[in-house]
DNA sequence: AACGATAACCGAACAAAAACCGAACGTCAA
DNA sequence: TTGACGTTCGGTTTTTGTTCGGTTATCGTT
């Protein structure tokens, strides 16, 4: 990736910022304004360079008006996804306990490829601690029929006990293997899978 | 996703509003006059917009009497936080890596209590397994002088070794007591404090 | 100090997208 | 049948990014 120099990097945090922060991507004059610029050709200067060093995409239209810029790096914005349920290894999914209170979690974007289909869980207990995971984490997930190997995923033993396990599709098995190598996989012939982690988030309180 | 303009993303953030205050969503007419237009076909049109980007999903073609809008996607504060380093446990933090490369990471918002303080740190090595961290996480840091007891804290003992460990504050020494209760903890006199972790988030790679 | 290269800047003219309008139309529920 | 509502159709106006031909800073090198 190649460096930029002060200006531009100014404008664009400047750029990211709006489009993070506001939701919308700022016209060229709202850039020349906040620069003190008389001339959106500067602007227009100023972030083709940005897109030939690779921080942003430019709307690939010809001519045209107030298109969009698109952010490069995964500057997207967050996503609300709902509080599915409570995960507990070794029982059911408790999807009583959030389903009242139908709360919706913040996740940013890039953990999130579809957001119709992806959903929150938290975990109980300290089951999971081998597998990096503590209790209170949320695990976000994603609801996918064909696993990946190597793809962590809720699997439900038995058609009921909930466990966050590695899977890998063998000969005529399935494998499902601890995040911590140390510990013995288990192995299952049909388990039902609930759906594949894509990404957990940890909060700590603010004292 | 495609980004939006500013008009577009006022009439987004009204639309999802009444519908989150008001229950329904609100008639053409309604959104026109809180946007001061005369015409019902200019709101359509935005609706319409709204939808091909993929934040709207309208009620199905038929003809039509007021039916609710349902979102796909809730729009909501996330912060963009700088990438500050990395940090391995036992090592100085690397704050060189991710110097020019200027990234920055879309956080839940209500995982960053104050925005100029916060900072993110990707974790390397397996050496922080025991307190819930893996290779590759992101930690949000927050700097702040005088963290509470209970917080876990970016620590750097001699001043140069980076470890992450919860922070109690004892008699005449520091107390600094892995997540892992049953793992010893580290005493320390005067041990500089990087910072509070607010937050981590594990990303696992979309295959 | 002189040179060249690159970054930063300017203003005007232009075309196309975005935003807008009014009126007529169809549909559903009360 | 009567509204209230969303939809469609034809425009017009406004906003915006692009382009072009330049001028000034800035910086490293000779």
């Amino acid at each position: 990736m190649k460096s930029l120099t002060k200006k531009q990097s100014a404008i664009l945090k400047y750029v990211l910022g709006t489009l993070q922060g506001e939701g919308y991507s700022p016209t060229y004059e709202e850039i020349a304004k906040n620069f003190k610029l008389r001339s959106k050709a500067t602007v227009a200067e100023h972030l083709a360079t940005l897109e030939a060093k690779g921080y942003l995409k430019l709307p690939g239209g010809r001519g045209g008006a107030l298109q969009p810029i698109n952010a490069a790096l995964n500057i997207s914005r967050a996503v609300l996804v709902p509080l599915a349920g409570l995960i507990t290894a070794g029982k059911p999914i408790d999807t009583d306990a959030a389903a009242d209170s139908n709360e919706a979690i913040a996740v940013p974007a890039d953990l999130v490829a579809d957001p119709a289909n992806t959903y929150v869980l938290k975990v109980r207990g300290q089951s999971m601690v081998n597998e990096g995971i503590l209790d209170g984490d949320l695990v976000i997930v994603q609801r996918n029929p064909s696993p990946k190997n190597g793809d962590v995923v809720v699997a439900l033993l038995d058609n009921a006990y909930a466990t966050l396990k590695k899977f890998y599709r063998e000969q005529n098995r399935i494998r499902l293997q601890p995040a911590n190598a140390a510990m013995q996989p288990i192995y299952a012939k049909d388990p039902l899978i609930q759906g594949v982690v894509r990404g957990i988030i940890r909060k700590f309180q603010t004292t």
